[in-house]
DNA sequence: ATTTTAATTGATAATAATTTGCAATTAACA
DNA sequence: TGTTAATTGCAAATTATTATCAATTAAAAT
């Protein structure tokens, strides 16, 4: 339960702070990326947002992701499939754990990777700067559906 | 320094197990992915192979790749910019390190991964399955060159 | 309030890795 | 050696994302 209105608050002020204009397509964009606990798509953000800009351009949204991934405002998690999700919530790494049937996406409460990320620098001499974490299983809903 | 002979005969017999023929193409493309300690993408394993078939496609590696990843002998592993590399030596998840300029991936030796899954299925009530841990940075080497 | 200017948008074309369809080839078995 | 299903090679299709460019517009300056 984050608190949606600062979120969106930094956001914009990052955003005003840069140069940028804020357009009312990118005000809501915004609006769904601070609060983004369901780790919404591009389409998802689209079809929100088409009913109140029907002319609305799916580029747009692109772009405008792209625009706040730079300004490190929003955690992009690019799947292999080609498929991404976005968390403006909770813009720094945090593992997540995925339902492969209904593909929700749960954000865990894990503290113990900082010690092993020092671990792996130590072993591998690498100079680490990021890290992805994923669990991928089945959540409790869909377990107890039938089929 | 694992056994790739051994890794080769597996993945081998597995084909032959589930009647699939063993083609020179496709032999070539095992042997490969038995190593494999260096996690080559499809163009390495490519280029790697069509010095002694000219004419041989991409395609065809592309699905002995799909197949021999649904028979559960190669670890694919995706990023999101679409990138693929291969560990057909090591096919059970394990984490990466990966230097973000040079694009090498090491193995670092990890352990604490299986409790930290029973911590996240316990909080998260998943059913886990599958992981994926990536650690990002920058290796020695290139820590060291100028520029 | 107008004007000015650079940023942004929308529509569409381009991109690029992977996949698919199909005819020709071939490994493996009888 | 013949038979058959699997496999290959080529080219076309796919699909999410990026780039192009003229028209629009937010925001600062006047």
């Amino acid at each position: 339960m984050a608190d949606y209105k600062k979120r969106f608050e930094t956001i914009i002020e990052k955003l005003r702070g840069n140069g940028h204009k804020i357009t009312p397509q990118r005000l809501a964009i915004v609006k769904i990326l601070a609060k983004s606990e369901n780790h919404p798509n591009v389409e998802n953000i689209y079809d929100q947002i088409k009913g109140d800009f029907p002319t609305m351009s799916l580029a747009t949204v692109y772009r405008n992701i792209v625009l706040i991934k730079s300004l490190g405002e929003v955690l992009e998690l690019g799947f292999p499939d080609g498929s991404n999700r976005y968390d403006g919530n909770q813009p720094a790494p945090h593992p997540h754990v995925i339902c492969i049937k209904c593909k929700k996406i749960v954000d865990p409460d894990l503290d113990s990777l900082d010690k092993m990320q020092k671990e792996v620098a130590e072993e591998t001499n690498f100079k680490i700067l990021n890290h992805r974490l994923d669990f991928f299983g089945i959540c409790s809903e869909c377990m107890t559906e039938k089929g």
